[in-house]
DNA sequence: AAACAGACCAACCGCAACTAT
DNA sequence: GATAGTTGCGGTTGGTCTGTT
């Protein structure tokens, strides 16, 4: 919105100005001693605006208590820090957010919380105020809505760094960079972990950089791939011929959470974010509830659709799976019953194994709400608001981030729809797109 | 056309951290 | 170390705009 500062003002611009200079006038006359000058409050004039734009101009930011008492200008110091940072100071980008910010957006508060200066650190031309507004009109509408406050790039991130504690959480890839350079920014991201556990980004790392596409043809042996496989149906198989979403023989449904154009990015928005790969080659893809229509297949009626020359891919898939879990146990629940994920050399202990298996399983109920009854995937427009998500407020203000326990409340769809209906691929839903959904 | 509701935005308030004396 | 002043931050409020009924 670019309305007028002084749009809600009962008398004029020219009005008000000519009041302040009043003031300032008497302000002049009375002297020292004189009786307090009562400040203004309220939207800006232009005048005042250019008062204080020249007050810049001459002395620099900072101080501004001063700033009344150098020019007359009848605000408070604070609310003249207010009005130059928020409005004023030269570089600052007007305008609605670009689908990218909106994106940078939610993985900054999924990683910082309601930090939304430190946020803004991260959005040139933006403000901590305007982000703010932003977050909070967006995320009641969606709760309102009952639909997941984070994209589900976010959700799977959240997810892996809430199972995962870890020394630190390092900054995201941005949505910005090409695709190479989001490998590298993953890269960098992890690179920082001076202790032997693996980076938070690690399983996505390694299924972005896989490259391959994935099959299940059978239950995987791995107890930690399973989870992958049961939910067989929202992986996308590149290799396979295209299978379009209406073919009513199609097996799989090709949803494109793509992880390897860096958290937060879907593939579906090729026209709008850079891919990591100049050519669409074929790569993993993971669950999400991105869906383009209704789908309702079981997990037996994908795997029989599945053809031969996946097999092999499947097998790359368990095998990565299995290596990441071997590397990672799982430490006896904590009092509050969570598990805990930490890396080590050996082998599975004989509870982790089965923990292991529920962590995927958690994983995956909090990425597709929908999947224990994959059957009953509603049409996109049953939404279904009666569940509240819920964003964590992180009231414990800059706690080390070498102890911080990233424990967002994943916003979780109640219904099923839900999470079909805002992350559906045909650009009414979108997480960019909820303005007047509701 | 009017009433209403929701979205959007600017600005205020209180508190905490920081700095100077 | 105590105090006052300043700055920064996050929560909240209230006004306007806009779409819907």
């Amino acid at each position: 919105m670019e309305k007028s500062p002084g749009a809600v003002l009962t008398s004029s611009p020219e009005e008000e100005e000519e009041k302040a200079a009043e003031a300032y006038g008497e302000e002049q006359q009375a002297g020292e001693g004189a009786a307090p000058v009562v400040l203004k409050k309220g939207p800006w004039t232009t005048a005042e605006d250019a008062m204080l734009v020249d007050h810049v101009r001459r002395h620099g930011e900072g101080n501004w208590n001063a700033v009344q008492r150098l020019t007359g200008l009848l605000r408070c110091g604070k609310s003249c820090r207010l009005r130059w940072t928020n409005h004023l100071r030269p570089n600052l980008k007007k305008g609605s957010f670009s689908p990218d910010e909106e994106l940078l957006i939610a993985q900054l508060h999924a990683q910082l919380g309601n930090k939304w200066a430190r946020m803004a650190a991260h959005l040139p031309g933006r403000t901590d105020n305007e982000i703010k507004n932003y977050w909070n009109t967006r995320t009641k509408r969606r709760q309102r809505a009952g639909l997941p406050v984070y994209p589900p790039e976010v959700q799977l991130q959240l997810a892996l760094s809430k199972r995962c504690r870890y020394d630190d959480f390092s900054p995201l890839p941005s949505p910005q960079l090409p695709g190479a350079a989001n490998v590298q920014a993953l890269d960098a991201a992890t690179a920082g972990y001076t202790s032997s556990r693996p980076a938070p980004l690690d399983l996505a790392r390694q299924l972005a950089v896989t490259n391959q596409t994935v099959q299940f043809l059978s239950a995987p042996s791995s107890p930690w791939a399973r989870p992958f496989a049961r939910n067989a149906q929202y992986f996308q198989f590149a290799h396979s011929s295209p299978v379009s979403p209406s073919t009513p023989t199609g097996p799989l449904h090709p949803v494109t959470p793509d992880l390897s154009l860096g958290y937060g990015v879907r593939s579906t928005d090729h026209s709008r974010l850079a891919p990591l790969s100049p050519s669409p080659g074929p790569r993993v893809e993971l669950p999400s509830n991105q869906f383009g229509q209704a789908m309702p297949l079981t997990s037996a009626a994908t795997a029989a659709g599945l053809v031969p020359d996946q097999h092999q891919n499947a097998a790359s898939l368990e095998k990565m799976l299995q290596e990441l879990h071997d590397a990672i146990k799982v430490d006896p629940p904590a009092a509050n019953g969570d598990a805990v994920l930490e890396r080590h050399g050996g082998r599975e202990n004989k509870s982790g194994g089965q923990r292991r298996d529920d962590d995927m399983d958690t994983l995956f109920d909090m990425m597709i709400p929908t999947l224990n009854a994959p059957e009953t995937v509603p049409l996109p427009q049953a939404a279904a608001p009666n569940h509240s998500g819920s964003t964590s407020h992180h009231s414990s203000d800059d706690q080390d981030p070498s102890t911080v326990d990233l424990g967002v409340d994943l916003p979780v769809a109640g219904g099923a729809s839900s999470s079909d209906q805002d992350w559906g691929l045909d650009g009414v839903c979108q997480w960019s797109n909820m303005s007047r959904i509701c």
